[in-house]
DNA sequence: TGCGATGTTTGGAACGTTCTAATGCATAAG
DNA sequence: CTTATGCATTAGAACGTTCCAAACATCGCA
């Protein structure tokens, strides 16, 4: 019976002895129904077990009920954090999240993209991968697809994005840095075809010159932004001479994978090196030792991302305004006790 | 033009001067077409930045090239890692992977798996959230959709499932601590409803068992599995007199969690109370002390599911064997040196 | 010239739903 | 006893695709 074709409001129609149309109104909870019929249809889809098919639904309605999440990194707990954030929103208003993850691939991300779209979402929330072009965005969104940036965005593209103040971050925490004692302070992680790490290093660099410390460009070392980025950048850096005796993390990830290769060398993060790191993952207060980081109030801006992607679904708008959400520097023990002046001089 | 109302095959058909049916088999790679008609479809659809629409076309084709993946908790990496094992799997055979976060919440997982059904997917690999009754699952698969569970399994369920040999690890990961001079063991998480559970406190059992030593119900502490679970548990465990000496954790999250406790309570892990975990996530190793786990080859399952699912689709079959993955204990420091005759006795 | 074979293209029904307009049927109003 | 008013239900066309069967074109060969 169930096994040869599924069924459809059609069968469940005669069973119950009404049209398909009563079926649909019955299914869509209008209240024009007789409560009697209606718990009588209702009663022959739970026999029946019928399930909607919501893309036969779809061809006639146009608009979609799902959105999809497409997260560049979900093993990065921080963007895993951020993808349950913006879920719980549209679980909430009964809208259905799809995650798909790129892998920091831009190949992958266009087939992701495409599928979904093919799929029908009536929105896209997008945290691009390393190396997006943007055109692939403007061309959905002048499609009339609605469709935001979070954490991340790109250069020439006028897609609307939720994100942390990063040059601020950056700031505050490169300041904490030099509150400490330090003047050698190193910046670790990113590419420069991002411009998250255009706003992170100019945040640094501005904390430098606030302080009459000029930067020295070698110690701004480029690597991907996860934990063996980290492991090999900090490699590059204690390499130099002077070596620096802080290093500002373009992500928590990257801190991490820097604290790992600072002990290979034998040393102490916290007590030989300072570290701190950049969106204060869960992760993050139970590291040894604690990582002082920038937190950014991932799920809240998840949560804004999804509420504008609903606003602007409900509008049928393609535009909304940017977001940047407050930070605020968490300090905890890897910046380990301020260094002396005679230290900082040796 | 792109504005109102989404292009159509009709419309590409139009402008490229060929019939509808001509679009579609072009659209589907058909040989039948002569190149040149082809191309010159192509250009159309090029032109008019056409999007296929997956669920008119699913409508006639009833099968769907899109499968769900219902995850208990992505935040923990050792899921996150799981995810993209499958999804890699999946997307080089050209089928989309659909993720989806239950949050460990059964009623979050009956949605899910809802609006999955209703989104037509032709397959679902499931981690069923703590607490799911078994009969959701039936039903899905007495309904003819395959459906399959990894990590976790369900009691009563005949889901086929993947997933690693829980108590041959647990055995292992016991028997090294019993070979370091423990005697007095807690195992650290879990709840009794879920049949991993059994699986894993039945070799720490067994292990003990083969030693000749008393398992102490009292130590067996139950608890949520993630870092917070671990924290309370290592605290119970701590509260008993005697005290045990070492834990074996339902996986590394709670490992994780008791490492925290422990040193909340002054003591270090590796030195003072040894610490072994189950999952060996990537992030074990560059804990600190790295942490001794039972890999279970997480991309590697993740791969083989993604396998079965496959061929059960091309199958056309709800039923499939088990697949019991192969464990190995990876010792790094978090259970320290041997602990002597004469500490054991104090 | 006619015929079959081969290769390319096409019309139209079907898929499972929604939605508009129309229907039947009470009841209330005139 | 009509006629309007409201409520509950329904027929049928649409949505964008696939696929079958049929049509058309071209060719070689008797």
């Amino acid at each position: 019976m169930a096994s040869r074709g599924k069924a459809t409001i059609l069968d469940i129609a005669r069973k119950a002895g009404v049209s398909k149309s009563t079926v649909s109104l019955v299914l869509q909870g209008s209240t024009l129904i007789r409560p009697g019929t209606a718990s009588r249809v209702r009663k022959a889809i739970e026999e029946v077990g019928y399930v909607y098919n919501r893309g036969a639904a779809n061809l006639r309605k146009a608009h979609s009920n799902v959105v999809g999440m497409v997260i560049n990194d979900l093993t990065n707990p921080f963007f895993a954090e951020l993808a349950v954030g913006m879920e719980r929103v549209f679980q909430s208003a009964g809208i259905v999240p799809f995650i798909a993850n790129t892998a920091e691939n831009p190949v992958r991300q266009g087939e992701v993209l495409k599928s979904l779209l093919e799929q029908g979402v009536s929105g896209l929330i997008v945290s691009p991968a390393h190396g997006t072009l943007p055109d692939a965005f403007e061309r959905i969104r002048s499609g009339g697809t609605p469709i935001i940036f979070v954490m991340r965005r790109l250069a020439e593209s006028r897609v609307p994005v939720v994100a942390p103040d990063n040059p601020w971050g950056a700031f505050l925490a490169t300041s904490h840095l030099i509150g400490k004692g330090h003047r050698r302070i190193a910046f670790l992680g990113g590419f420069p075809d991002m411009v998250v790490y255009h706003e992170r290093v100019g945040g640094y660099r501005e904390a430098l010159a606030a302080h009459g410390i000029a930067a020295a460009e070698a110690l701004i070392i480029q690597g991907d932004t996860n934990r063996k980025g980290g492991m090999s950048a900090i490699e590059t850096a204690l390499a130099f001479n002077p070596a620096p005796t802080a290093a500002m993390c373009f992500n928590d990830a990257v801190a991490f994978g820097a604290m790992t290769g600072l002990r290979k060398r034998g040393m102490e993060p916290g007590g030989d090196f300072a570290i701190v790191g950049f969106d204060d993952v869960a992760e993050a207060q139970h590291y040894m030792p604690p990582l002082t980081s920038v937190a950014v109030d991932t799920a809240g801006l998840g949560e804004r991302a999804a509420h504008m992607m609903l606003n602007m679904i409900r509008a049928g708008t393609t535009r909304a305004g940017n977001h940047i959400g407050a930070i605020s520097l968490i300090v905890r023990d890897s910046c380990g006790p301020d260094v002396t002046e005679t230290r900082r001089s040796a």
